[in-house]
DNA sequence: TTGTTATATTTGTAGGACAAAAGGGATTAA
DNA sequence: TTAATCCCTTTTGTCCTACAAATATAACAA
């Protein structure tokens, strides 16, 4: 019984359709893909159709297509399609508040691979990024600023899907931090004020004593200023 | 200086410039877009070329169309792109490791909020799960019983992000799994006779007795045989 | 065999056509 | 005046044709 409502367009469809085609005959990356008209024929819908279906794998990465060589599959890029809706813009606060959870649970629990990692090196990096921010001052830092410590956290623990998924997460981070400042008085400030802010010092130690259980518990003080600011944020700008 | 390799389709472009379009003129869910028309003369492109990329654009959730009605923005699901690139058989096993550690880093990372949330019921829900395991045997386990145990720490945890995250990439684990365990000799076995076994009895423990570091620590041992044994297996299926 | 040319194929793009759906306006009824 | 109904117009979804650019393939020449 087919509603009046169409749910499903043809393109959906044949989306579904092509990527049940991959699947059913075991296309690795590679492997070339029948051409569109063929497609068309399978699939008994216009060429339009197809090609829309087929755009849409390409721009998460899935399939490549070069003029007259045909369609290949390819290993995609696990990020193509997610980079795209991370835009402040159209998120609501309460799933930016659940992306900044990720954002917690996520460096909590690197902090096993970056202890593994770390290198005399990386501590000597990280010093001169807390260096260069202390000489700016505190308060004066620029987020940027402030976001090179955490990346470089990142790059130590060795995952560069993690660190990816950190890198097209700032903006909404930004976003979360530019408004709190905004609408309240600096994060910093405040908690300095009451003796709770856990500076990038204070972290850097915590690796330098080998302690990754005191590491957890200060970079989750570190971040949760600004999970629990969006508690209490519950407009859209 | 045009390289003869075409690099970006119209398509492409198009596609960029409608987001753009969104940004500038900040456009939030609900707001409605220009039409078809308006973009093709906007950019002087074909129909087709606007409408692949704003088929793209509604895959991804970022925009609805209605017949008639136009277009509107919407707030996009997060993971839409991303569940249709989590395909095993399109990924290389260094990626499938990378997906592993995340997995390992959310779920150590979760104990915070597991541990705040966690109430005497999730507890006996929990129990639930465990007896019916052990009622049918740890080695008969099925992969999808194995995984309720984890999803309901995931429910506790309480982040609907993290919880479909994981929901996603299951398909992915019981890849690395199964693998794991028609190459080798089953990863529970091997752990148990090496005493090295973490049960999730052992992890419910550790909740009951609210221990969290004990409890990250077991986590990670429960989890990490998958995570290592990927660096043995360098060779696509 | 090797190199060149011509042909055919395939993708990217443009544009026309039409059906279905729904908004808006006009007409009619109360 | 207000409310209900009908018709027209707009817009999306789909199909189709056409053509340029690129390139694989075949044919041909040296």
């Amino acid at each position: 019984m087919k509603s009046k409502l169409i749910v499903t367009t043809l393109t959906d469809q044949v989306e579904a359709n092509i990527i049940e085609y991959i699947k059913e005959n075991k296309l690795v990356p590679g492997d070339p893909l029948p051409n569109e008209k063929e497609f068309v024929e399978m699939f008994s819908v216009g060429r339009n159709v197809v090609r829309e279906a087929m755009s849409r794998l390409r721009m998460l990465g899935i399939l490549e297509s070069r003029t007259k060589r045909g369609i290949i599959v390819k290993e995609p890029p696990l990020l193509n399609g997610f980079k795209k809706v991370l835009d402040p813009q159209l998120l609501s606060i309460p799933t930016i508040k659940e992306l900044m959870g990720m954002r917690i649970a996520m460096e909590v629990g690197i902090a096993e691979f970056v202890f593994t990692n770390v290198t005399h090196k990386d501590i000597e990096e990280l010093e001169q990024i807390i260096s260069r921010q202390q000489a700016i001052g505190i308060n004066n830092l620029s987020i940027e600023d402030e976001m090179q410590f955490h990346k470089k956290i990142y790059e130590v623990a060795g995952n560069n899907f993690i660190l990816n998924f950190y890198e097209l997460m700032q903006p909404v981070f930004l976003f979360a931090k530019h408004n709190y400042e905004s609408y309240f008085e600096p994060i910093n400030k405040k908690l300095q004020e009451s003796g709770e802010l856990v500076t990038h010092t204070d972290l850097l130690q915590a690796i330098k004593d080998n302690d990754k259980n005191l590491y957890q518990e200060k970079i989750r003080r570190h971040l949760r200023p600004y999970w629990e600011f969006l508690y209490n944020y519950n407009k859209r700008k």
